[in-house]
DNA sequence: ATCCCGAGGG
DNA sequence: CCCTCTGGAT
């Protein structure tokens, strides 16, 4: 199969394939607005979401805005998200973040890369989800894992990272672009992998077309 | 004991 | 590129 016979539609079902086999790898972070995305984005490294769920309810009632966060007592904030870990610099980095969005945005979270990124404790992962998910624009951070099995699909034929990005934002429905930079790590870390491939096994075998390509687990 | 859907700093 | 920051799940 060409990259050119490959359409939205059978991307978004070969998609919903791999969602339902990687349950644990969509995005449940809950949230009413940019902001609070933000910050629920933010506490979300190296942590699941299950657990930030668990703690920005809390956090949303005690500092309900931007400006109230930005003058907030560190301690109390790490007391707060302390079961979310790094509490320390995620406290530190959600204050500073409060204060930005206060000092230079008009209290809104901004829709540009660069400047979410300039935020304190944001960086291209949350921001490329932030703006996919809060502002519906396209962008994705491209890591190996996603190059290799974009390709090995044959979503994408770039070699960079950059390249990977534009065709699959090209390629991919509005809103699902952190979703599926997601779903393929977690399908390329258990399946998919550069070395051992695990054919026999793939959940979507019947939609690749480099089946069997490099070593069989 | 080891791994994690990250960011910042050296 | 390498390290560190942390708690929780496995």
């Amino acid at each position: 199969m060409k990259i050119s016979r490959i359409t939205s539609s059978h991307v978004l079902t070969t998609l919903d394939l791999l969602q339902v086999t990687y349950p644990e790898a969509s995005c449940a972070l809950t949230h009413q607005n940019p902001w609070q995305l933000l910050v629920a984005t933010i506490l979300s490294a190296q942590c699941t979401d299950v657990r930030v769920n668990l703690v920005t309810p809390v956090l949303f009632k005690r500092f309900l805005d931007p400006a109230s966060l930005a003058v907030a007592d560190q301690v109390e904030v790490e007391n707060l998200i302390r079961s979310t870990g790094f509490f320390r610099n995620k406290a530190k980095n959600l204050i500073g973040c409060a204060a930005a969005l206060v000092r230079f945005h008009k209290n809104v979270v901004p829709q540009e890369l660069t400047a979410l990124i300039a935020l304190p404790g944001v960086g291209r992962k949350t921001a490329n989800v932030v703006l996919g998910n809060a502002f519906d624009i396209p962008g994705m951070v491209v890591d190996t894992h996603v190059g290799r099995v974009a390709r090995r699909l044959g979503w994408a034929t770039a070699r960079t990272p950059e390249g990977v990005e534009e065709q699959l934002c090209k390629l991919l429905p509005s809103g699902r672009w952190t979703q599926t930079a997601h779903v393929l790590i977690f399908h390329g870390r258990q399946c998919c992998r550069a070395q051992t491939a695990w054919c026999s096994a793939c959940p979507v075998v019947d939609r690749c077309p480099q089946v069997g390509v490099g070593r069989q687990k």
